[in-house]
DNA sequence: TGCATGACCTGAG
DNA sequence: GCTCAGGCCATGC
């Protein structure tokens, strides 16, 4: 349940505020394991058999790139989901991913 | 119990 | 500056 792996990480993705996006690296970083950054995304692989709506266009690579597309209904239902958002989405890649990308750690500063 | 895989990240050449 | 290779953790069979 709270102790699994896979739940950690669609907590954290559904956090991700509206028109922003983040990487693995960072949601691996913020539940403690920035090793297991490929652990996150095989958690979001599994999002579909978890019966659960996790907005997984919202997490790329570190690079902005959109690796797991793949995982969608359609290779093009990302982009579309991120443009939605308004991100613009540009050869598989986030433009200005730097201005649209959001931290986990975000979420503790509110709090302080 | 052990091996192989995975939507990654970091370091070195 | 870009590319190649290795390593990490967790899950499935």
């Amino acid at each position: 349940m709270e102790a699994d792996f896979s739940q950690q990480v669609y907590q954290v993705v559904k956090l991700i505020p509206y028109g922003r996006v983040t990487s693995y690296g960072a949601i691996a970083k913020y539940l403690g394991t920035a090793r297991a950054s490929r652990m996150v995304g095989w958690a979001l692989n599994k999002c579909g058999s978890s019966g659960e709506n996790i907005p997984a266009h919202r997490v790329l690579n570190r690079k902005g790139l959109l690796t797991g597309k793949a995982a969608f209904a359609g290779e093009k239902v990302m982009q579309e989901l991120l443009e939605s958002e308004g991100i613009k989405v540009k050869d598989d890649q986030v433009v200005d991913f730097e201005k649209v990308f959001w931290d986990p750690f975000e979420l503790d500063k509110e709090i302080i």
